[in-house]
Order: structure tokens, then sequence, then C-alpha cells
DNA sequence: GTCTATACACTGATAGAC
DNA sequence: GTCTATCAGTGTATAGAC
């Protein structure tokens, strides 16, 4: 009885693995052909794993998709989370934008996944955007009007603000490539990454009138 | 004679009529699809000409895609040229984002093919970036810098300014279903999208130092 | 310049031996 | 759980009649 255990076990730990193994593969070819550029065999291939097997795990490319996306989504809920009453709209601000900076440098495949989605329509993901990120976006959205009604920021657009900090920093990761080749054909160095996030962080954080230091020096 | 000249003149203008409806056509899938899930009897369908008709006019797709990319190339470099030396930075960079957020509006489906081929990893528009693209940067850049070094604006990184202002008005055309989806499923309206243009330029300019308002309030 | 028919390659997916 | 063989369907592209 044991040994039945532990074999079952040991075919789902075989089972996790391998779907780890083609999850990551497929991740970075949806990233860099989209939907339709993907093929089974090139995740195969990039799994190292024979294009059959892809079959016995993911059925069918829709459902390898699918996943992929989740895997995504599920990466993002649980770290975006920086919007809280303790903090001032500047630090939380920063954080975020750090935070999201971050992201784009170190997971650039799934922002880039999504913009493609985004692009084609959210036809895998209407529901997930209407549901999950709206109630995400609408819950923060009234933080910032809270801001705002309280004067500790100027009187901006929330939903503009969010859109230009999501645009900004996913800039980093969709376009890394064109940022790449204006910069000499070499990415962008540990260094040149850093002035990028201290200036996007200094320019919103004045532009709304967060800005602690000025707040200070007038 | 001239009877064959007309005759010529008629198949060149048929000629320039089909090849305007096919590329029209090429845009609209290959923003819709991406390149690989274009494929020509979409197109064929899209400008209602049979398939054969269409390799025709462009014997390959990389070379209609070539095509349409160039197609938005050409727009955009003849409509892009704010940065003079007469007007103070805030008229300049007020100017170029209400343009660009304009673009977004009415034509988002170059911008939307464009950042598709970016996260590809620009393999058709290398050569172009790396001209034109860098070109027309780098000498923004230095007229940004003169600013700075004027005393006009904050001194803050202009290549990353250039490109928060490009992130964030092609948001617009880029991720228009999720701003879609995320506004109850409603295309923004004009007085929603004329906000949005408000607060960007707001929050660039104030951000940057470069708001006049603030200047003469200060 | 228009269109039908078709060659040829590739992809998603399955059957079935191991 | 692994892998070979294979099929049906689709896509690019061309030949050739009109």
């Amino acid at each position: 009885m044991p040994l039945n255990k532990n074999k079952i076990a040991h075919k789902a730990s075989i089972r996790k693995k391998n779907e780890r193994l083609i999850l990551n593969a497929a991740e970075v070819i949806f990233a860099a052909q989209g939907f339709k550029g993907t093929t089974i065999s090139k995740v195969a291939q990039q799994a190292k794993i024979p294009k059959a097997n892809i079959y016995y795990y993911f059925p069918t490319k829709d459902i390898l998709y699918s996943h992929v996306i989740e895997d995504i989504c599920d990466f993002w809920l649980q770290s975006d989370d920086f919007f809280d009453d303790l903090n001032s709209p500047a630090e939380i601000l920063t954080r975020y934008i750090n935070a999201k900076m971050d992201f784009s440098r170190s997971r650039p495949l799934g922002s880039r996944i999504w913009a493609n989605e985004m692009i084609r329509g959210a036809q895998y993901t209407k529901d997930y955007v209407n549901k999950n990120v709206k109630n995400w976006l609408d819950d923060r959205i009234k933080i910032i009007q809270r801001w705002v009604d309280n004067g500790d920021i100027d009187p901006i657009d929330p939903r503009t603000l969010i859109y230009m900090i999501w645009a900004t920093t996913q800039h980093y990761a969709d376009f890394g490539m064109q940022i790449k080749i204006l910069n000499g054909n070499k990415q962008l160095s540990d260094k040149q990454f850093e002035t990028a996030k201290k200036n996007i962080v200094t320019i919103i954080l004045k532009g709304i009138g967060a800005s602690n230091n000025l707040k200070i020096a007038s």
C-alpha cells in the first residue's frame, strides 16, 4: 500500500515538473511569436520534450495558452498590492512604480503576452479583465480620489494616472527591443535602468503634486 | 498612340487603386491578428478581392507586410515634427502629446501593428529603427537637453521623458480594448478622451517643471 | 488584369506501440 | 508516462485559362 501511494506521489511530481517545464517554454514562445505564431513543436523544442507529450499534459493549444495567461495573472495579482491607508501617496506610488518597473525587467515575457492579448482584442481574457482587473482598478481609483478630495495631491483623474503608470512601466517590457536598438543595440545597463525608474517616479510625483520634497521646499 | 498611353495610365490607376484597397485591408487584419495570424485569404475577404489577385499585387506575404509597415512609418514621420526653437517647452510638448493622442484615437491600427512588431523583436524593422527612429530621437534628446541646460525645465533624463510620452499616448491605441472593458465595455467618449489628454499634458508638464502656470504662480 | 485549380509544406491533433 | 507514425485541415504560393 505505501508503495502504491509513493508511486502515485511520484507520478504526480513528474506531472508537476513537466507541466512547469512546458509552461515556462510556452511563455517564451508565446511572448516572442504571438498566439498563432506559436506552434506546439516549437514549444516542445524549447521545453526539450517530445511534441506528443505536450498534448498529453495540455490537450489543446488553447488550453495551454489559457494556463500561461492564468500564470501571468496570478503572478501580478499576488504582487500588486501596495495601496493602503497607512502610507502617503508619494510612498505608495513610488513603491508601486518601482515594483512594476522591476517586473518589466525581471519578467518581461508575461507583459508581452498580455500586450499581445489586448491588441488582439482580449479574446481569452475579457472575463478576467471585466472582473479582477476592473475590481482592482475601481478600488485604486477610489483611494486616489480620496487623496484628491483630501488635497493630498492635485485634482487629477485617477484613471488617467493609473493608465499612465501602467503604460510607462510596461513599455520597458513590451518595447524592450526598441529601447535596446535605440540604446545603440545594447540592453539598458543597471545604472540606466535605475535612472529611468528614478525619473519616472520624480516626474509623476511632481506632476500630480505628491512630491514630498516639493511640499517641504515651498 | 494616345490610346496606348491612356491604356497604360488606366492600368496604372487600377494598380494604385487596388494596392491601396489591399494595404488598407491588410492593416486591419495585421493589427487584429498579428503577422502569423494574418492569412492572405482573410486580407482578400476584407479587401473584397480574390485571393490570387493579392498575390498578383504583392508576390509574398512578407512583401505585403513590409509595405504596410512602411506606410505606417511614412505617416508618422511626416506628422511628428513639433520640436522647434521658436516655442516654449510647454507649448511644444503640449502639441506633441495632443497630436500623438489624436493619432491613437483616429488611427490605432498602425500603432498596434508597430507594437506587435516590437514585441516580436523588430524582425522587419530593425534597420528602420536603427536609422530613422534613432535619428529622430537623438535630435529631440538634444533639444530637450538644451532645455535642461538652460534651466527651462527640471534636470530630467530626456530619453526617459520621450519614452514616457510614447508609452502613455500609444497605450490608448494598443490597449484600446482593455480601456474599453475597464470603462464598462464602452469606448471612451470624446469628453473622457479630452479629459485624459488634458490630464496627461498637465501631469507631464508639471512633472518636468515646464508648466507655465506654475512659473507664473510662484 | 482576373480568377480557378492545385501543388506542396506545415500544423493541430490522435492512435497505438512501448 | 513516453514516443513514433500518421491524418485531416489549412496556408502560402503558382500555373495557366480567360
